[in-house]
DNA sequence: GATTCGATCGGAGGGATAGTTA
DNA sequence: TCTAACTATCCCTCCGATCGAA
């Protein structure tokens, strides 16, 4: 199973199309989009490969492109705030992004490309996915520690003590 | 946002079918369900308008600018796709809004100028203030409601049925 | 009855704060 | 033991379906 993004028009066209109770997301696609019945288990899951990407020097201003969009300051709750801009990180530097992404705190792991290696190392983490990025995150903790987790993540991602702190008075 | 989980074959044939780098999956879906696209509120529909109303002529395209898609679409709840649809028409037609705001339930006013008036009629209404107006709505409603308040608003201003069902399923 | 309308109340999301662990 | 760091419980707010009233 793989989870994808869908924003609500999308998502209560689909669910408006459901046809027997119960049927799943995968069912009423694969009718709307008229592909076979069959459950296909041949789908062979192309494992992502990740093509080493090059090395590039820390390109702050693509990041502040990608955060200096008046949506981040429309978002009404921090949570809102920390995906999108967990969500620019991961697009202005994937590979950066990823070694950073282990990074942890005593018990819990803060970041997982499966939620359910979140929801493993810890109570109750209310793992959330990072728009437009494989990763999950966390998502119960105050908003103190929101910031803490963009902190050291951009820090092991290699960005400025200056750039990060704008960054962290965004969420 | 809303997240679906969907089996790896559809999964990748949504994923086979980007055409543009960095496409999100509700752009591939709306092309692959030829759903309107974002900034098209039925274009089609307008297009095709016959000029055939008497008094002021409505301006549909204006409606359609307004009621600008992609914002309508992140929404993730009625009540803010509501409020956005609201906005839109007050904005596109400010006297015709009002004249058509005097519809009411059976012991709720529905707008008022005055959140004041809203709760006086009606025990728990919710008032919220309609952006970009001088109007207030009420707020607690399902969502079918919210769908007949439009419809009987937009009903009043003078619009065609046609796109008066457009703009409620966007609720 | 059938239908329309109201508003109660269950449920989800967010995040401060109380509690836990090192 | 005391404190700092971290966790996750739990309260609050917002939504809106459901069910009761007209």
């Amino acid at each position: 199973m793989k989870t994808i993004e869908v924003d609500d028009q999308i998502y209560h066209y689909i669910a408006s199309r459901t046809l027997h109770i119960g049927e799943s997301a995968s069912d009423i696609l694969r009718r709307l989009l008229a592909l076979p019945q069959d459950n296909a288990l041949g789908a062979v899951t192309v494992s992502d490969q990740h093509t080493t990407e090059q090395e590039t020097p820390v390109s702050e201003g693509d990041l502040v492109t990608l955060l200096n969009n008046a949506q981040l300051a429309k978002e009404e709750s921090a949570i809102a705030r920390f995906m999108l801009i967990l969500s620019a990180l991961y697009r202005a530097r994937p590979d950066a992004f990823r070694r950073a992404a282990d990074i942890k705190g005593r018990k819990r792991i803060y970041f997982a490309e499966d939620p359910q290696a979140l929801l493993e190392n810890g109570k109750t983490t209310k793992p959330k996915p990072v728009p437009e990025s494989p990763y999950w995150v966390i998502t119960n903790t105050n908003t103190g520690r929101k910031r803490l987790i963009i902190e050291q993540l951009m820090q092991a991602m290699g960005y400025s003590a200056e750039i990060t702190a704008e960054v962290c008075n965004k969420v």
